[in-house]
DNA sequence: CCCCCAGCTGTATGTCATTCTGTTGACGAG
DNA sequence: CTCGTCAACAGAATGACATACAGCTGGGGG
C-alpha cells in the first residue's frame, strides 16, 4: 500500500490520541469525516495500522526496573523453542536475534532488583543459554513510537 | 491508585483491542458496560493508562532496520540538552541512561543499513560523545507491552 | 445499630461510527 | 476530442455506543 503524506499526518495523530473522532481529526488534515474514515480503513486493512491499544504506565503495574540482557548461546537460538520459552517469562518484553558480541538481546522489566535476579535466572535456563551480561537502566530519557513523518 | 484484577484484565483486554464496547469489555470481566467504563476513566484519570494509540508495522513506513547503539561519553548525558538532541534524531526511538559498558544506550530503526549509518553520525555529533558501538538487529523474535498480569 | 460511601446495575440521551448515494477529477481507449 | 471507468471525496441517514444520571447494595466506622 501506497502511504503518503496526508496518511502520514493521521498515523501521527492516532499515534498522539486514537480516540479523537473522524471530525476532528479530517479537519486536521483537510478532508471530510467520510473520507478521513475511509483512509483509516484502509490503514488498518492493509496492516499499517495493526491494532489500536492502550499505553499503560510500567510503574503503576509493578515494573519499574528495566534492564537489557545479553544471552550468549551454545546453539542456534533462531528457532521456535526459543521464542516460545523467552514468551513464557512475563518480564521479557522485547526479544531479538543480533549481529555482534552476544546471539541474542532481550528487554525486560521487573519491579525489584530481586525480581530481575529471578528473571536472570529463569533466562539461564532457557535451552542453549551459557551466559549472560546484563545492562540495567537507570533513567529512561525516552520511549516512543516509530517516527511517521 | 490500587489496581486490582478485574483492571488488570481490562488493561490486558484493551491492550489487545482498545476498540471494543463497554459492553463486550465488561462481559469479559463480568460487569456491567457503565460499570466498566467508570474504572476504565479512573485507570485513565489516575495515569495508569496513558493514553490510546495505534500500532503501527515500521516496514510499512520505512524503518525495518532496527539496531541498539550504546554511546561513550567523555561528559555526564543525563541532563536535558542530550535528551533534546536525541529527541531531535527521528530514527532514536528509545533512549536510556545505562550502568555499565557505556554510559547511553540507544535504539534506533532506518529503512536502509545507510540511513542507519547516517544515523550513526548524527549520534557522533551530539555533545559529549566520544564514540558508539552499534548491535543490529537480525530477526525481533517479539516485542510486546509491559505484561499486566 | 445506623450511617455513609464506594461500587454496582439499568436506563436515557446525545454523539459518533458506519453505510450509502451522488459528485468530481484523473486517466486511457477509441 | 469524447466517452467510459475508477478512485477519492462530500453530505446525509441510521444504528450503535459513550456518557450521564438515578437508584440499589453491601461492607466499614462511629
Amino acid at each position: 500500500m501506497t502511504v503518503d503524506d496526508i496518511d502520514r499526518q493521521l498515523l501521527a495523530q492516532l499515534q498522539q490520541d486514537a480516540t479523537q473522532s473522524y471530525a476532528v481529526l479530517g479537519q486536521a488534515v483537510g478532508l471530510s469525516a467520510a473520507a478521513t474514515h475511509e483512509r483509516v480503513r484502509k490503514l488498518k486493512a492493509s496492516g499499517v495500522i495493526r491494532r489500536t491499544t492502550i499505553e499503560v504506565d510500567p510503574v503503576a503495574l509493578g515494573r519499574g526496573v528495566a534492564a537489557f540482557v545479553l544471552l550468549d548461546a551454545s546453539t542456534w537460538m533462531g528457532d521456535e523453542p526459543t521464542r516460545r520459552a523467552l514468551t513464557e517469562i512475563p518480564a521479557v518484553e522485547e526479544a531479538h536475534i543480533i549481529a555482534g558480541p552476544a546471539s541474542v538481546l532481550v528487554k525486560v522489566r521487573t519491579a525489584t532488583t530481586e525480581d530481575l535476579q529471578a528473571t536472570l535466572r529463569a533466562l539461564h535456563q532457557v535451552d542453549g543459554v551459557t551466559s549472560t551480561q546484563t545492562v540495567v537502566v537507570l533513567e529512561s530519557f525516552f520511549e516512543r513510537q516509530p517516527t511517521v513523518m
